[in-house]
DNA sequence: AGTGAAACGACCGTAGA
DNA sequence: TCTACGGTCGTTTCACT
């Protein structure tokens, strides 16, 4: 029951929206220490965060600052298709420089992030490589200035 | 000196990659774990993870899937303004249900990421709370079909 | 799904190089 | 910045509910 309602997304009860509130502050925190927030036993916060991993609700990983790890460039490439979307998006998902990509509905068919060391590196990779990709008619790109706000806080609030 | 190397993104040494990539496969992994597979003692990598986060390179974090949340509607929003940028991007993320803003070089000035349950409420969101700030001129949606992408592995590949 | 208890392993502070 | 080490706390397993 619980885990059919986790499986579908739906009505995720209370105590497990803790514990994910509690991991999204702090990935390495004890099950112990969660336990004590949320009420429960450690032995029942580590079964119900397996669960919870298992079912592909929630990971707990590390997550890096590009900036601070010397991709100066980053942008959102809007991405103009003819014919199937999906073998330009898998196209697409095989570069290392991009680690977003999202098949859309509105005036692009999909939109990549690109992360870079360099404007030149940029370059290459939407003039050559995006570009040469088969059913690719057209690219927009929108360079980052400055990012404003990024969370992983999707479903607690 | 590797301190200052990396706060300012420039040549993470090879062990801290390593370390990097284990927590990005899994953040709970031990730091003894860790420690056999680069060759450290259990306190080096500890030491080594609490100057990565704390100076901002890495953070460990649970992320949630919207869908298996109940988030159904994801979209991206391309928003033109007139005047200053940053008190737009500021409003933009005070908004629950906005996780991502960008302040971009191209046709839009911003780039602005949606989560939502439904289609009313991403319609009030868009119509309604993003159109009345102030500054904002014109708002173009970008709604996922399918992610076909998403990693947190920056700097590692 | 949950608790409790005991053995084991991880984590943390500190000392020393 | 690393290793070594001891005390403390967290995790794991298992029997039980």
């Amino acid at each position: 029951m619980t885990r059919k309602q986790e499986r579908t997304g739906l009505n995720l009860d209370e105590v497990s929206k803790a514990i994910i509130e509690q991991l999204q502050q702090d990935g390495r925190r004890s099950y112990a220490a969660i336990g004590k927030v949320v009420g429960l036993s450690e032995a029942a916060v580590r079964q119900r965060v397996q669960r919870l991993v298992d079912s592909g609700v929630m990971q707990v990983v590390a997550v890096t600052d590009p900036l601070e790890l010397g991709f100066a460039r980053q942008a959102m490439v809007g991405v103009r298709c003819t014919g199937q979307l999906e073998p330009v998006a898998d196209a697409l998902a095989e570069l290392e420089e991009i680690d977003y990509v999202v098949i859309t509905a509105g005036s692009y068919d999909l939109l990549a992030e690109v992360v870079c060391e360099s404007d030149e590196a940029l370059l290459d990779l939407i003039s050559h490589r995006i570009r040469n990709i088969p059913g690719v008619v057209a690219t927009e790109t929108f360079m980052y200035l400055k990012l404003r706000k990024q969370t992983y806080s999707w479903g607690v609030r």
